[in-house]
RNA sequence: GUAGCCAUAGCUCAGUUGGUUAGAGCAUCAGAUUGUGGUUCUGAGGGUCGUGGGUUCGAGCCCCAUUGGUUACCCCA
């Protein structure tokens, strides 16, 4: 049989690991810092729960799992499926646990998910998001922190990052005053792709989802448009004067923006890009998306947004929610092609000390001095099997060991062990006590 | 769901208009060196050339099919 992974997935090596729990560990920590509590639900959801949450082209993407046993047999249809992202997931996780709950919950989740996708550049089927959400909450003022929040994880992680923000009501209103309030969707998909195929693309794609070529003239200067956020919002909202909902928008951009005008971002341009749409059908207010300003990634590794009533549909109303999630595996391709890991200090989390040997009482003897290195936060290991020295030192080097112990008859009788740089050669004699000194 | 590209040793790849026994680097193992490595030198193992069929005196190379990978579109972290 030939070894592999299934289409999309990876298996992650130490090294990967490494970097890979440096991203999480970074993101945990600012997670914490704002006051998110860890959740986790189980890998599968029942099929129900997620159908229907993320538009028809999502639907298509969830990973289903077969029948088993006699319900094979019958050839009944799936009731089970892995989970598409974590935001569903919490949501019903809310509405079953709602009365353990202290309202507004702030939750963070770290998990992968599964899209039946068909992989390419930065796209997995198998892959970890970090989310983090508020429920319970209506204030903006939660918008303005997961800003601050995302700022401050691409700041510690040294990825200059563009924010853009939008607002799905100010979407709605374009829709209601171009007189295609029915179209949101078609007009919203096809001006998010406004980067990408220009204006004359987008506009031959209005054309195509039969949008009225009045409505797209009045559509116009809003995709052409080109200026700062003041000056969008000052346009938005001569256009939008007469739709309510697109007002409402308008109105939470502005505080939003008000407000993160007090706080300087470290890392990070902040962008009001009306033409931002994104996918998830749930989203209701603030959309937000991030890319990274430098590497070769286009797609975003990171977004979010609010999402009114996600509780609804599992019996609970009228509980408002905003939420972002980071992308992992995006963000861990970005720091790889930038370069990023280079400088970080990974000692704490690798061999520091290995104990080589010359025989099995020498090795016997190293085994008894270990847990004390253990203990006082060292750590060591021992090489395990009864072997020449040149191998030992060879396992250090593969493993970037920087420091070992050499036992032989010698250092047995004296008690004084011999103490290795790897890196400049030098050895010395040692007691444990002074190893330990040295390494801590 | 649509389209392009790729598939040769564990890994990265070379392989001439189709021509003898398919190569290199890295990695692995052993030795030079029985208490001192990472740098050096020597040697060894490792391949049904993705799979199946076809064309040909002859196929790693050409043709068809198939599988897997990858990239783009759709969509998305």
């Amino acid at each position: 049989m030939k070894p592999g992974t299934p289409k999309g997935t990876r298996d992650f090596s130490p090294t990967e690991m490494v970097r890979r729990n440096y991203i999480f560990d970074t993101i945990r920590t600012v997670f914490q810092r704002y006051g998110y509590a860890p959740i986790e639900t189980p890998a599968m959801e029942n099929l129900e729960t997620l159908m229907g949450k993320y538009g028809e082209e999502g639907d298509k993407l969830i990973f289903k799992i077969l029948p088993r046993g006699e319900k094979l047999q019958k050839l009944l249809p799936p009731e089970e499926a892995l989970r598409y992202d974590l935001t569903v997931p919490f949501a019903r996780y809310v509405v079953q646990h709602q009365n353990e709950l202290t309202f507004p919950f702030k939750r963070y989740q770290m998990q992968p998910v599964w899209r039946a996708d068909r992989p390419q550049k930065g796209r997995y089927r198998e892959f970890f998001q970090c989310d983090a959400d508020v429920i319970g909450s209506a204030s903006l003022l939660n918008e303005v922190e997961l800003v601050q929040l995302m700022d401050e994880v691409f700041s510690k992680l040294n990825v200059p990052v563009t924010i853009k923000i939008n607002n799905r009501k100010i979407l709605a209103g374009i829709a209601e005053v171009i007189g295609e309030k029915e179209k949101i969707v078609e007009i919203t998909v096809a001006i998010d792709k406004l980067d990408k195929i220009g204006v004359e693309g987008v506009n031959k794609e209005l054309v195509g989802k039969a949008i009225s070529t009045l409505a797209i003239e009045k559509l116009q200067p809003l995709i052409l448009f080109k200026g700062s956020t003041d000056d969008k919002l000052k346009l938005l909202k001569k256009l939008l004067e007469n739709s309510a909902i697109g007002k409402k928008g308008i109105e939470e951009m502005e505080y939003i923006f008000q407000q993160l005008s007090n706080f300087k971002l470290s890392n990070s341009s902040l962008e009001l890009d009306i033409t931002l749409a994104r996918g998830l059908n749930y989203y209701t207010g603030a959309i937000f998306e991030i890319k990274a300003r430098e590497g070769t990634l286009s797609s975003s590794i990171c977004g979010g947004g609010r999402y009114d009533d996600l509780t609804g549909v599992f019996g609970l109303p009228n509980v408002s929610g905003v939420g972002i999630s980071f992308g992992i595996d995006r963000i861990f391709d970005v720091l790889t092609e930038l370069n990023k890991f280079d400088g970080i200090d990974y000692s704490r989390l690798t061999t520091k000390l290995l104990f080589t040997h010359f025989g099995e009482g020498e090795q016997n003897y190293c085994l008894s001095l270990l847990p004390k290195v253990r203990a006082s936060g060292i750590n060591a290991e021992l090489y395990p099997d009864l072997t020449k020295i040149k191998k030992q030192f060879d396992y250090a080097n593969k493993k970037q060991i920087p420091f070992v112990v050499v036992v032989g008859g010698d250092e047995l009788q004296s008690g004084m062990l011999t103490f290795k740089d790897m890196s400049t050669g030098a050895q010395e004699k040692l007691s444990i006590d002074q190893v330990i000194e040295r390494l801590k």
